[in-house]
Formats: structure tokens, C-alpha cells, sequence
DNA sequence: ACAAATTTTTAGTTTTATCTAAATTTTTAT
DNA sequence: ATAAAAATTTAGATAAAACTAAAAATTTGT
């Protein structure tokens, strides 16, 4: 299998976002399914093109193009997720592997279209942010939730990325997100959560409060 | 650049179907940009998998399941292109580089859906026509001519394939596939067409009556 | 701080695609 | 029918990607 320089960009961008930003050649061919001694050309290659800051035995790290390159291909995944899922009606759990391969259709014009066609979504249907076309991501929902007035016993319910199990519970229970939450008990909290949106009451298992992030006031 | 098999089975499809479906060597080379003897490697990798018949000295065809293979990139193309044109607003003459990557993307599913999406088109934005899933097309232009009971002085126009100057000219006219037209001096028809579309009547330039097919009774 | 373990790079090999140039086969023209 | 021209294949060269095994650098544990 010959991989591109466009699968090491992916790779290297969301190893790195981890951490400080530095992938070690290890990492990169253990996620990728290659040799070191492999990564170690290719890195050489990215290197000499701009798209890594690369020093010997030191570990990759993006450089400001390589890091937008990345965040081209993340929205043009996440538009297609949108697309095959909005649009095509395919389920969420089979989108991940077409995505990856449209992702590579060259043609801006053609991810600009998509994007108007979608109506410019802001989350991929997985919940995860989509990068706009200069390649910023919209706040993340810690920050949000850290700008939302709350009253003295408020309490702000965010939903964390990649949680397919708990977007399916709350479309079920027609939930959108924006609606107004508040938990009723929190003492219970390491069971079951007793909350109340939109006016009636629901209990939540404790797994699935486990893709929450709370932020209660103190 | 790196030619996919593909790649090599669509141009021997397109050139194979003018004649009697053999193809030269460097007929392929001459349309790929690439050499001869690059050709011949690949013919003979084609050929131990099946797709072609392959005699030394004496040219190409698709085998059936190359056949197969080559019509359904064609179908993958000409929906995409209907795609593009009309869900995501693209010009006509816009389409076919971007389709030309999409055709190649590997997912039954994906087609299968994009098809009942567009709901099952029959041709694409320049009127070339879609084959169905298992490799049938409709009845050619020229035949379905030959069906439409004409009266003693009737004329059966017909659009050709890939004639976008055309379609637009039809577009801009407001005339869609399926009207009746009646031509009035047939004995013009070197210059120009003086015809009668929906009871009003029209000059076609020789040039573009050159995109035309015509049934004239005898 | 130092020896052992781990990680990473280097050097050299293999595989695959494509090319050039020469050899072979087929086609064309008289 | 045969010589010249054209087309096609073969043989060998080049380039790129990925591998193995050995060498070098770094990290870890005491």
C-alpha cells in the first residue's frame, strides 16, 4: 500500500494535537501501519516541501502550512460526513471510511459548493467541530460553556466530541443542541443523572453522562 | 504521473467502442500521454487479471468483466456530473475534471445512493447517457428516432452526444428534450436550419446544426 | 552518571512503474 | 511479392517507495 503525503499530514496533525504538537517517527508508523525507517523518508520529503519542521531524532511537528493542509482535509472529511449523512441518508457508524477517500478530491471550488449546499454546517455527524475555510475551528464547547451566564445553582451541559452513543439518545428523545438543560439532582450524579430539558424530566445512566462536560457553579 | 488501471481500462472502453472494439497500443499511448511500451506493460498486467484480451502484435479488448468494470466508472462519472450540475450549481463545462476523481471513489453503496439522491437519471448534463448498475443503457438516440411514428413531410430531431454549445442554445431557448420540432426548409440545411419548435420559428447555425441527428421521411 | 533498553536513522535491497533504444512483427505501397 | 515504413514488443536503465538489518542517538532505570 503506497501512502501519500496527504495520510501523513492527517497523521501527523491529530497525533500532534495531543501533545505539544511533536510526533515521534514511532508514532507515525505504528498508526499508519509502516516502518519507522519509512516514516523517517517520507518526514525527509515533507520537510524539504514545508510542510514539517523536522530535526534528526527530534520528531515532527507541523508547520504553519502543514498544519493548514491539515485542516483542509479535517473540513473536507467532515463536510462529506455531513453530506453522505444529510443528504445521502447513510448511518452515522458508515460514513468515517467514503469520507476518507472524497477527502482527497482536489478542487476548492467543489468543497466551497458543498459547504453552501450543506448550509454551512458547523459540526460533522459525529458532533466534531468542522474547520471553516480559513482553517478555524469555532470555540470549543469548554469555552463556550465558560461565556454562558449561569445563576447561583446554574449548571451548563456541553456535549464532548466523538460521542455517537449519546447523540443517538438525544435525537431519540428529540433534543436538539441549544435547548435548555438543567440537572435536578446532582447528588446522584455517579449512578444516573435526573435532569429536566425542554420542561420534562429524563434520566440519563451515568455512561452516557460520561460524554458530558458539566460545569456547575460553585 | 501514475496511471491508475482504470485509468487504462476507461480509454480502451472509449476508444474500443467506435470500432469493433480492439485498440492499437499506441492509440492508448498516443491518448494517455505515455509510451508505448509502458502500454504494453500494463496490457499485459490487465490481461493476467482478467480485464482484457490481450494478443501480442495484434491489439486490445475489454473482456466482460472489463466491459463491466469500465461502464460502471462510466455510470460513477455521468452521476457525479449530474451531481455537480444539479445539486451543487456547477457549469456544464465544469464537471468533468472534478468527476473525473469522483468516478474513482470505491463504495457500491455510495453509487447506489447518489443514484436514487439524483432519483435515477437517464442522461448526464451533456446528454450523454447513464448506464443502470448492471451495465444496460437505454436505447441509443438514433434508435429511439427510428420508433417515433412520423408523418408523410415529419422530421425527427435528436440531440448527439457531448454537444454543450447545444444544450446551452436549447437552454437559452427554453426548448427541453422531448419537444416536437418541425423544420421548414430543409433545403437550407447547409447554412442554417430554419425550424419550428414549440410554434415558434428558429434559425440554427450549420454549426450547431452539425450536433444534431435528423430523420427525415423519405 | 552510566549501562541497558529503546528509538531513530542509515545503508543497501526489493519491487514496481516508466522510460529509451534496439529488435521484431505487421502493414503499406509499388 | 517484396522492400520500406510503421507499429509493437523486448531488454535494459532509471526513479521512487517501502522494506530489512545494522549503526547511531536518545532515553530510562538504577
Amino acid at each position: 500500500m503506497t501512502l501519500s503525503e496527504e495520510d501523513y499530514i492527517k497523521v501527523i496533525y491529530h497525533l500532534g494535537k495531543n501533545e505539544n504538537g511533536t510526533v515521534s517517527t514511532n508514532a507515525i508508523a505504528d498508526r499508519m501501519e509502516t516502518k519507522p525507517s519509512s516514516v523517517t523518508d517520507m518526514v525527509r520529503k515533507l520537510s524539504e516541501k514545508g510542510f514539517v519542521n523536522y530535526k534528526k531524532y527530534k520528531g515532527v511537528s507541523l508547520t504553519e502550512i502543514g498544519t493548514k493542509t491539515a485542516l483542509t482535509l479535517v473540513r473536507k472529511h467532515r463536510l462529506w460526513e455531513v453530506f453522505l449523512v444529510e443528504k445521502l441518508n447513510f448511518p452515522w457508524d458508515e460514513v468515517h471510511e467514503v469520507a476518507e477517500q472524497l477527502e482527497h478530491i482536489k478542487s476548492e471550488k467543489l468543497v466551497d459548493k458543498l459547504d453552501k449546499h450543506l448550509d454551512y454546517p458547523e459540526v460533522d455527524p459525529h458532533g466534531d467541530p468542522i474547520p471553516s475555510k480559513n482553517g478555524a475551528f469555532k470555540k470549543s464547547i469548554k469555552k463556550l460553556m465558560n461565556e454562558i451566564p449561569i445563576g447561583a445553582n446554574g449548571v451548563c451541559v456541553g456535549v464532548k466530541d466523538s460521542s455517537p452513543p449519546f447523540l443517538k439518545f438525544l435525537d431519540k428523545n428529540n433534543i436538539a443542541l441549544g435547548d435548555s438543560i438543567l440537572i435536578l439532582d446532582k447528588e446522584e450524579f455517579d449512578e444516573s443523572l435526573h435532569i429536566r430539558i425542554n420542561g420534562s424530566d429524563i434520566h440519563i445512566s451515568s455512561q452516557i453522562a460520561s460524554n458530558l462536560y458539566l460545569r456547575i457553579t460553585e
